[in-house]
DNA sequence: TTTATATACGATAAAATTAGTCCTATTTAA
DNA sequence: TTAAATAGGACTAATTTTATCGTATATAAA
């Protein structure tokens, strides 16, 4: 349980690559595709996300390619998961409140109180101390 | 992401019913069933786990049933995490070391981080905490 | 202006995990 | 002896995650 998912890790992979190069160099998907061994066109996408949320800038056409281009370090890893997978909690209940499944929950507020630890501590990383 | 299962959420219920009954009161699995609308068997299961483990104790036969066994409070949500689903981490990578996957793996250590924020967090919070 | 190499992205297929059911055995109170 | 309960292995169904396919668009360079 509590799994990252492979686009988060595949995202992980791919900032922390492109960190390790200077600012201005761009990186195609197909280069961390097969210098980590990874699937390009799930990577590809992975890219895109991120790319959509400002936190990488691509550059289309030939010799073209992604590079960092946020503050990692103003980027909390709550959310950087949640522009990658969505609400961050252990439970769904806690943002869908039509939960039919149970006729008279009793849990309700035990798992928002791990749900609100869960999303401070991750409020309180960046980003940048993860993939620097 | 960092979705609770069912197993563990059946097993929060369980354990929060029988708490708000008397110490010595047995509690079957089919009554739980019934009042939360959830899969009996199921359910059972999970109870029988915890029974193996021996936060209930459980009582065979005709009107047997549970009973909370262990001091909720001395139990962190770690240890009831990885009772009912094994190891608690982010990443299997930190558990197991043939990732085959990544030839130049480079975000082992960042992901260990993760997860030793996660693990901390969740030691320090009691199944007490939670059920009471 | 053509070609090769990129990103962009919707649709779908495959794989893995999770959830739920079925069946049978055993225990025990009435 | 019967009914109600736990115990647990085997299997099926459902859901989620992961990966692939196909096509469009952009752009540098020959």
């Amino acid at each position: 349980m509590l799994n990252i998912t492979r686009k988060v890790e595949y995202a992980l992979i791919a900032l922390r690559h492109m960190q390790s190069k200077s600012d201005t160099a761009l990186t195609s998907a197909n280069e961390i595709a097969k210098q980590y061994g990874i699937p390009k066109q799930l990577l590809a996408k992975t890219l895109q996300q991120m790319a959509r949320h400002n936190i990488v800038k691509a550059t289309q056409g030939a010799n073209g390619g992604y590079k960092v281009a946020a503050n990692l370090d103003q980027i909390s890893l709550k959310d950087f998961f949640e522009k990658l997978e969505g609400p961050l909690g252990m439970m769904d209940c806690y943002f869908e409140s039509d939960c039919l499944q149970m006729t008279n929950c009793n849990i309700k507020i035990p798992i928002q109180r791990i749900n609100n630890n869960l999303r401070d501590m991750f409020s309180q990383m960046t980003l940048k101390e993860v993939t620097q």
